[in-house]
DNA sequence: ATATAAAATGTGTTCGAGCACATTTATTAA
DNA sequence: TTAATAAATGTGCTCGAACACATTTTATAT
């Protein structure tokens, strides 16, 4: 299995180098003789000019803007932020610049605010979590107009053409989430769907998630589950805890629960005690949630990847450029089941 | 963020870049004077040299054997064909020649044959999966003896000083089987440990679920489970199910099992409709496997995930042959739990 | 036929690290 | 002091792709 090089080319095509290079990178001034004898032989060998060699020389500086949720707001962001240093490091010889930008994600007009800014830094490429459905699509429509190459990654949103998305399948995963509750509660429960402080207008996330989790138990034959969904929405945190302690003791009758984002401590703090008769299922490995899952409260958690999506998703970006890589349309990540005993690997 | 390249530690340390690079690789040859102020420079400057260009005029071509099952005798390490593939595929213009032998797992006299073939190919590194204990260390120790480097994934071996491994943690893996099946049946029931067809003199691998999964229950209170295990063991696949046949109708107490190996199927085949009061939990996931588990006749997989453990293996030799990196201590990779649901998440 | 433009092809430099070899400077022996 | 030797330092080439620029060949106009 030889390595062949430009220069092996112009060899046995009996041209030089530079006509070889023509050829390749379609730059015409070539005459159709020797175009077509080097096209066959680039064909036959199958040729894949040497990546190492490619860069070296590559003075371009590609700049990319990451568009993503504060971390401060809501902690299920922070370890994005780790994908994105990997990502940057392993590529920092190339000439990749990144720039990372924060949003309020409980605030659409900040967005809107950060958005404008980061259309302004010119960059060659955009990576989003698109938490705001209408203004994502504003946002990306910018980016389109301004010649940016642009990357979905967390969450999809609907009514674009392009497929540039990297994340979970959320109906899949809500099917998951369905299972799990199903396999631990046996016939006839009492379950509750409940989605905690979010913006449902924007939420289709959740919607998804929902609709997975009810596909499941609808499919179902000779079982009888009974699936009420509640909607727990308070911006200031002690509110929320109040709204969710009056939720818990007003419903003792709900054995099983499936909690749609990774707020699930906030109900799992007023639980307290293991009770194998219950099944509690929600997402993300927070620190919060991984000391209930550890302690029995919760029962499973769902492992959205945050940092493995928010690291492929620039890692497209970055091979594009560097490597004239196409851009994957739908890259469904793993939907990662995780227990008191398996938390750990995951962690590090 | 600057990239400082020799030539700029040259013109600022007022030195050729000759000099630079005999103190980079410790050459000598460089005065005390020069060696030292050239030194404060990179430390200061945190100098990385570029990946690039160091690996453009290496004309060193480093070769490596791997040495795993014949997958035509167990399906199970089909994928980390796929996964070696990957790696050769991802490092196939850094001058990487990676030769795969097989041999029989079921046949400790054929590994050695294999391995001492193995180890006149002469090559720089080794990945091994240590089925067989006692012969594997032997061939280990041949390896360090003959100076090449080796790697061990899928599982450990016992009594060695290196810590070169990647896999799972067995252990806590037989730990997250347990969670699954306690979670499932709630308290007092009868659970079966089943190694299929394992030659356990070899198999500590087998021993340490076993020992997970055991020591999750006897740390729990309140609760009675009876664990038995059995060992089914034959070589004869016809053989085999007419065991697992008798040992299913003589066993009809039994409503939890943990099966530690990817025979599973074997035992699923024979159970056919799903039972929800009954949890069966087994390993990997082979068609065969999924098949059942998508059934509803298998409740949970853990996925050990051969293809990346062969892949990530591979790399980390690569990694040490190219880029001098240091050859990572017992690398433990997620233990990831699939059930219906989440399933084609993980196929490709 | 010859000048001129256009097309085709070839040549040479660059990127950064690594290493062989050339050159300069310091040290020791006669 | 000078020659011989050792130590220190500098120079220049290589890897393969990319691209600017030089040169040659072909086509067109006068």
């Amino acid at each position: 299995m030889k390595k062949y090089t430009i220069k092996d080319i112009a060899e046995l095509a009996g041209v030089s180098k530079g006509t070889v290079d023509r050829v390749i990178h379609n730059r015409g001034k070539v005459s159709k003789h020797a175009f077509e004898k080097v096209n066959r032989l680039l064909k036959e060998i199958d040729y894949q000019p040497n990546p190492i060699a490619r860069n070296l020389k590559n003075n371009k500086v590609y700049s990319i803007c990451v568009l993503l949720p504060d971390p401060k707001k809501d902690k299920y962001w922070e370890s994005c932020v780790d994908g994105i240093e990997e990502a940057v490091q392993e590529f920092f010889h190339f000439g990749i610049t990144v720039k990372v930008m924060l949003f309020d994600p409980f605030d659409q007009k900040n967005f809107e605010k950060q958005s404008v800014t980061a259309l302004k830094l010119n960059v060659n490429g955009m990576l989003l979590a698109p938490l705001f459905q209408k203004e994502s699509l504003v946002f990306i429509k910018a980016c389109e107009k301004a010649d940016i190459t642009y990357f979905l990654f967390n969450n999809d949103i609907e009514k674009r053409e392009t497929q540039r998305f990297v994340g979970q399948n959320l109906y899949v995963s809500g099917r998951v989430g369905a299972r799990l509750i199903h396999k631990s509660l046996k016939n006839n429960a009492t379950v509750a769907i409940i989605h905690i402080d979010e913006v449902l207008k924007n939420a289709t996330h959740m919607q998804e998630k929902e609709k997975g989790f009810r596909d499941y138990f609808d499919e179902l034959k000779g079982v009888d589950f009974e699936i009420t969904t509640y909607k727990l929405k308070h911006r200031n945190s002690d509110n929320l805890k109040k709204t969710v302690k009056y939720f818990i003791d007003t419903h003792p009758e709900i054995s099983g629960a499936f909690i749609t984002n990774s707020k699930i401590h906030l109900l799992a703090a007023l639980l307290k005690e293991e009770n194998s008769k219950r099944c509690i299922v929600g997402y993300d490995l927070l620190p919060e949630n991984v000391k209930y899952l550890k302690s029995g409260v919760i029962d499973f958690l769902i492992h959205q990847n945050p940092k493995r999506q928010a690291y492929l998703g620039l890692v497209f970006l970055i091979e594009h450029f560097l490597f004239d890589k196409d851009i994957p349309n739908k890259r469904f990540l793993p939907i990662d089941i995780v227990n008191s005993e398996n938390a750990s690997t995951y962690l590090k």
